[in-house]
DNA sequence: AGTACAATCATTGTATACAAAATGCAATTA
DNA sequence: TAATTGCATTTTGTATACAATGATTGTACT
């Protein structure tokens, strides 16, 4: 197994931040999978560190809901399952609305500018068919809306549930016959948000989640089954 | 100062949780009070460990924000801000919203009754005039809607969101004026669950929210005046 | 051959030691 | 007197050492 982890050296940070960011990543990239144990000595040594601050990151990774604890055992990575995903989903379909409805009440002319240009870079972006720049596009546009609302827990608590679907959004992403609706979907909510519908922007915002719990749970369960597969032989 | 931060010793938890559990406890109830610096030895040699739990216990308190972390400085206690409070709320008021609609859907009839007892034994706490005991029958209440949306993540999120206002939630519950408001409020919320009445239910609890912030935000507007004054002599 | 038990090894949990940075205070100077 | 520099102290950040627990392997006995 390859692995060579890099650690972006931010010199001011604290190494328990640089690890904290270097293990995120490497969860939501798939460079550390489900199930898959985190061993401190292991980690410290691939990242020139001590055990101090793996331990410190992986705390924070474990209320972040990333890894699970088990006691005496060490840390892994979480598994999503589809029943997790469904309540992450849950929760973000609420909040995705939220935000959309009160983008309505607060954001402003400058944020609608990006907004409506995010849309048009997000059409552009699909023309690419490059995964990698449709995502970042996708990611850009939601997070004005969630800017917008300028409530910081909000944004953090969007964040991290956004998070816990990373891995998954690059699948959904590459599928191109869903890509003329993702472009609908976004124009549908940047269209209400301008016009300060709060009710079409909440309502445009449930749509785009429910229109991706449904492709990414399917994803989820051919992965199961895999697996299942997998383990038989 | 007189300080003891008991530890309740759970033989079988790691230090860092049980040290974990006692910091929050201890913030929020006033023991450690905001702005207070959390200095690791002091913390260490009161709990009688050594600095290595504290620090993981903190790591973790940091993410929930309830501490604030000051680079090469250290944690303090996270000042609630009038502005940390609306946004709380904000977020609260869809999450209790969305808590109320799934209850609708996923109640038992087991739940059901608990629920209908636990507005009684709301009704009864208020007479005793005790606000201990009417802010346990409160979250007694509040906890069975919550647990049973049967989404982790949810109670996850409500539980620590309510966390936030542990501090002021004792001042709007020791006002004898709203408690009629309170059994209604809450009947209310109960009412539109057993009929399954989903907007109303929502509803009902947007507006349990709404009148708490109202309160809360005057309670904290006036102990910031008072802080304020103080400051000045 | 299979099972039980013991010894060993691996890994986490906790404490301590050391390094680096920040803070406060005093002394010195303009 | 006010400001600034330098030193001492405090406190965090990181590494390492030690303890305790859990897993694993090997061996002996049935």
């Amino acid at each position: 197994m390859e692995d060579h982890l890099e650690m972006t050296m931010d010199e001011l940070l604290p190494l328990r931040d640089v690890v904290f960011n270097t293990l995120r990543k490497a969860i939501l990239t798939g460079e550390l999978k489900p199930g898959e144990r985190l061993l401190e000595i292991h980690l410290a040594n691939r990242l020139g560190v001590s055990r101090t601050p793996i331990r410190e990151a992986i705390r924070k990774l474990e209320l972040e809901g990333l890894v699970n604890m088990i006691p005496r055992r060490g840390a892994e990575v979480a598994q999503i399952t589809e029943k997790s995903l469904r309540e992450v989903l849950e929760v973000r379909r609420a909040l995705d609305a939220l935000c959309a409805e009160l983008a309505c009440d607060r954001i402003t002319p400058e944020e609608e500018e990006r907004l409506k240009q995010a849309c048009d870079e997000f059409e552009r972006a699909t023309e690419t068919k490059d995964a990698t720049t449709i995502a970042a596009a996708d990611v850009a546009l939601h997070d004005i809306i969630v800017q917008a609302t300028g409530n910081r827990r909000l944004i953090q608590l969007i964040n991290n549930l956004s998070e816990q679907m990373y891995r998954y959004r690059f699948e959904y992403i590459k599928d191109e016959n869903r890509h003329d609706n993702l472009i609908d979907e976004h124009r549908m909510i940047y269209e209400s948000i301008i016009r300060r519908d709060k009710e079409k922007a909440a309502a445009a915002a449930k749509l785009h989640i429910d229109n991706q719990e449904r492709f990414v749970i399917r994803q989820i369960s051919l992965e199961q089954e895999r697996n299942a597969h997998h383990k038989k032989m």
